[in-house]
DNA sequence: TTTCGTATAATTGTTAACAATTATACCTTT
DNA sequence: AAAGGTATAATTGTTAACAATTATACGAAA
C-alpha cells in the first residue's frame, strides 16, 4: 500500500504511520492508552524505537503525553477549534498552491492521478484506513512541493482534524472532491484548484 | 530565570528549552550541526535523553533532522513564509483571546504583569536570550489559557518566526508593545488586545 | 462496609554497551 | 596533482538491563 514514496523508511516512521492510521480510522478509541511494550513486540523492535515514535505522535497531536504515565489517543477538537483548523489549513494549502502550481511537472500529474486512482479504489472498498492515508498523502503532495518546511506545520494542524475521522459518511463524495482538485491542478488553474481544495477542507 | 511555571521539568524539557533559547538568541549559527554527545556531557545525562530532546526540537522546527546524520540548526523562513506564519499566528492568538479573555482572573493579571516586569528588565540589559524566552512565555500564556491543544500548533509556527531573532533592533519597543497588550488584557478590552497583539506580531 | 496503608505488579525513564552508518584522513595509482 | 579506494574515526541507531514512578490488589483497622 506504499504510495510513490522514498523506499526507505525508518523504523520510527513506520510505527508512526501505522499508529496514526489506526487512530484516524477509529481502530483505537479516544483516550485509550498506547503502551510501549506491546507495540515493540508487534513490530519486533525494542521499546526505544517505539518510544521515539510515540513521542513524535504526541508532538504531532495524534497522542497526548503525560509524564511517567505514557501516551493515550487524543480527543477530537471542539467545534470552535475545528473551525480554526479548517481556516488555517485553507491558508496554508492555498499558499502552497500559489507557490508550486507553476513548477509542477507531468510526473507530478501522473503521481497525483495515481493517488486518485488508489483513493477511488479505497472508497469503493470503504477502507477507511486507506482512505485517510491517501487523503493525507494527496494534500501533503502540494504542501511538500511548495515547501518542506511547511509540511510539519501543516501536518500538525491537519492531523488534529482527522482524529476520529469516522464522521466521514459519503466515501464517493470524498473521491469526487479530490478528483476535482487534481483536474484543476492538471489544468494549472490556480483559482479553480484553490476553490476545490477549500471545498474539500470542511469544518466537520 | 524560571518564570511562573510548574516547578518540575523533565530532563527533555530542560534540554529543549536551553537549546531552543540558544538558537533564538543566535548563539548557534544556522546549519550548525548539534551533536548528542557534547550535550549529554554538558547536562550530565546519557545520550538517550538528549536524543529525545533533539527529536522534539526537530518536530518543532527549531532543528532539522537527517537520518543517520543528526540534526542541525534550521534556516530562517523565506519572506513569503514569514508572512504566512505571521498571518497564522494572528489567527491563532486572536482566537485564543476570544476564548480566554473573559475567564482570566486577577492572578492571571499578576502573572502577566510579572512577566512584563521581567521583560522590561531583560530589555534594559539587552539580554536577547532572556527577551526571546519571556516574549515566548507571554504569548504562550493566553494561548494555553484558551486551549492546551492549540499550544503545540502555535509553538510550531511561532518557533519558526524566531529563528535568528537577532533581527530585533529596538529592545524597548518590544517591551512597550507587550505593555500595551497586557494593559488591554487587564481592561478586558478584547478589540484593543487583539489590535495590540497583531501589532506585535510583525512580519519581519 | 469503608478507608487507609502496604506490598506487588505494571509501566515509563535512564543508562551504557554495541551495531550500523556516515565522515575523515591517508595512501596508492594514474 | 587528481582521483579513487581503504582503513580509521566520529556519529547516530538499537538494544537490553536496571532505576524510578505510577497503578493495582490486598488486607488491617475503624
Amino acid at each position: 500500500m506504499s504510495v510513490t514514496k522514498n523506499p526507505i523508511r525508518s523504523m520510527r516512521e513506520q510505527i508512526c504511520d501505522t499508529v496514526r492510521g489506526e487512530v484516524f480510522s477509529g481502530q483505537m478509541t479516544i483516550n485509550q492508552p498506547v503502551r510501549e511494550q506491546p507495540l515493540a513486540e508487534r513490530f519486533g523492535v525494542s521499546r526505544g524505537s517505539v518510544r521515539d515514535a510515540l513521542l513524535q505522535l504526541s508532538q504531532e497531536g495524534v497522542l497526548v503525553y503525560s509524564p511517567n504515565r505514557g501516551v493515550r489517543v487524543s480527543s477530537p477538537p471542539s467545534d470552535a477549534e475545528s473551525k480554526l483548523y479548517a481556516k488555517l489549513r485553507k491558508e496554508i494549502e492555498g499558499h502552497c498552491l500559489d507557490i508550486c502550481i507553476d513548477q509542477l511537472t507531468e510526473e507530478d500529474d501522473r503521481n497525483l492521478s495515481n493517488l486518485l486512482t488508489t483513493l477511488e479504489d479505497a472508497c469503493r472498498r470503504a477502507d477507511l484506513n486507506a482512505i485517510t492515508e491517501i487523503d493525507l498523502a494527496m494534500h501533503r503532495y502540494w504542501v511538500c512541493r511548495a515547501s518542506k518546511e511547511l509540511e510539519s506545520v501543516w501536518l500538525n494542524i491537519t492531523v488534529r482534524m482527522l482524529i476520529a475521522y469516522t464522521l466521514l459518511e459519503d466515501y464517493m463524495q470524498c473521491h469526487q472532491e479530490h478528483a476535482a482538485i487534481v483536474e484543476a491542478i492538471g489544468r494549472r488553474d490556480l483559482k479553480a484548484a484553490k476553490r476545490a481544495v477549500n471545498k474539500n477542507i470542511k469544518f466537520k
